[in-house]
RNA sequence: GGAGAGGUGGCAGAGUGGUCGAAUGCGGCGGCCUCGAAAGCCGUUGUACCGCUUGUCGGUACCGGGGGUUCGAAUCCCUCCCUCUCCGCCA
């Protein structure tokens, strides 16, 4: 998802306008809403006593009349009124979350805060190979064919590649279930327009996601959507929270706009997948689970001994509806640069207003708006590529990670499969 | 794909034009009883918006979504969505 561009003053001016503009005409629809609310009243005032007329057989010709002219009334403002909702809708939708107290201002990435390292960068004693190349020699991807089936960004994993892969998965699955914060979930991969407005994906990137046209449904950018959604339009006890999720899923981007950008290999892809997780949060606990969640998903990558570090994202670097995220970049060594295999953030109550998730404090209590939040805990690909780059040796073969092995039964890729 | 049934409050389930925000039961909450609990009894119990005299206040809307008929719709008509049952087809 393409980041609002906090340091594109143009739309800075359009968010302040929107707001503006919100607040003014909801201000305005109050007398409106007075008006019609008291015209209705009258109505129905007035019904009664022709029910109570016609009871008595008396005409009740002028009462109707009179009630019928108030009812074009009604019909008249009734209309404004759902214009005036649809424009106020329409700017709401459109104005990015605020960023947390916490959060550094900043316009760019330039600004961006490392919060931690752990680990450091792996030395080679011979020349180390990129992840293209070890990935041909060894036989576990093949994009060419992935092209030819689907288009560019579509890959194929093969052999030990696949194992590799899908035991990845199981692993960060298994790692989140043994830690015992959270429930799993398998969820649909495709979702309808209400959901993926609730967590936000729409309006603003509709450009960025594959439609199925003829029902209307998405295919999911992330488990976020799907799961985040899976509360819409509840209202949850406070013994229930925090409501911890995983699940595995594909996503698919269009990443429109990106084109020429990270193409070489798995950096970036039109479907990956990734295990995804999802907290439902009390407003005053989202902090602390924010931050619970972000080690969640590194202490997968110290589990992995994969060099890795948190960056705190500075204001004009986060997204459309975070409020704080944490971005975890694991280092490869051939590309030599920080890959991000994780966005960790706070959502506060901007996902759970679209999608209306809330939670009653108490019995006596009016629901208030939970906190969602959420991150990777990881995304295949990029790990793929610090793995077989950090893991490599002199031979060309590539060594599995102690943690990996009973998922993937083999310890070792050569380059006639695996040992 | 063909035929039928249905979508009502946290749940179950009445209601076929006005007195219905909606019977009844279950659940929840409060109280009585009790050493305590169960049972029983009594009471209470949705959401959103608007207004002010900010109140156990007044008003409006909400019975799958949208539209229509009507003075008035949970109720009648149209349309869309969804669920269930049977048949067919296929993982």
């Amino acid at each position: 998802m393409k980041p609002l561009c906090a340091a594109d003053s143009k739309c800075v001016v359009q968010t302040m306008q929107n707001c503006w503009m919100a607040c003014l005409i909801l201000i305005a629809s109050a007398a409106l809403i007075e008006n019609t609310d008291s015209l209705k009243a009258k109505r129905n005032e007035l019904s009664a006593q022709i029910a109570e007329v016609s009871k008595r057989k008396e005409d009740a010709t002028a009462l109707k009349d009179q009630s019928r002219a108030i009812g074009d009334e009604i019909a008249h403002g009734d209309a404004d009124l759902k214009e005036i909702e649809k424009d106020i809708e329409t700017r709401l939708m459109l104005i990015p979350n605020l960023p947390h107290e916490s959060v550094p201002f900043g316009k760019s990435a330039e600004e961006n805060v490392v919060v931690r390292e752990w680990g450091k960068k792996p030395t080679f004693d011979f020349k180390p190979k990129d992840h293209l190349t070890l990935g041909k020699s060894l036989g576990i991807c093949d994009f060419e064919r992935g092209t030819k089936i689907a288009g560019s960004g579509f890959p194929v994993y093969r052999a030990a590649g696949a194992i590799l892969e899908r035991s990845l998965l199981n692993f960060f699955l298994e790692t989140h279930r043994e830690r015992g914060t959270y429930t799993e979930v398998s969820v649909p991969f495709v979702v309808n327009r209400e959901s993926i407005t609730g967590t936000g994906q729409l309006p603003k990137f509709e450009e960025d996601l594959y439609r199925c046209d003829t029902d209307d449904l998405f295919l999911i950018p992330t488990a976020e959507v799907p799961i985040t959604n899976m509360h819409r339009d509840e209202i949850l006890s406070e013994s229930e929270l925090p409501l911890c999720y995983c699940g595995y899923t594909p996503c698919f981007r269009r990443e429109a706009g990106s084109y020429g950008k990270d193409t070489r290999g798995f950096l970036r892809l039109h479907q990956f997948d990734k295990v995804e997780m999802v907290k439902f949060a009390k407003p005053d606990e989202s902090y602390a689970e924010h931050e619970k969640l972000t080690a969640d998903a590194t202490h997968i990558l110290e589990l992995l001994g994969i060099h890795y570090r948190v960056i705190l994202l500075c204001s004009g670097d986060m997204g459309f509806g975070a409020a704080k995220c944490y971005d975890i970049e694991i280092w490869s060594p051939c590309e030599e640069k920080w890959l991000e295999v994780s966005s960790c953030s706070n959502f506060e109550s901007f996902q759970a207003r679209r999608a209306g998730v809330r939670y009653r404090r108490s019995d006596n209590n009016k629901p208030e708006f939970v906190h969602t939040l959420n991150g990777s805990g990881l995304a295949t690909p990029r790990l793929l590529v610090a793995l077989l780059e950090t893991f490599q040796n002199d031979d060309g073969t590539v060594s599995i990670p102690d943690v990996l092995k009973k998922y993937t039964g083999f310890s070792l890729i050569t380059q006639n499969g695996m040992k």
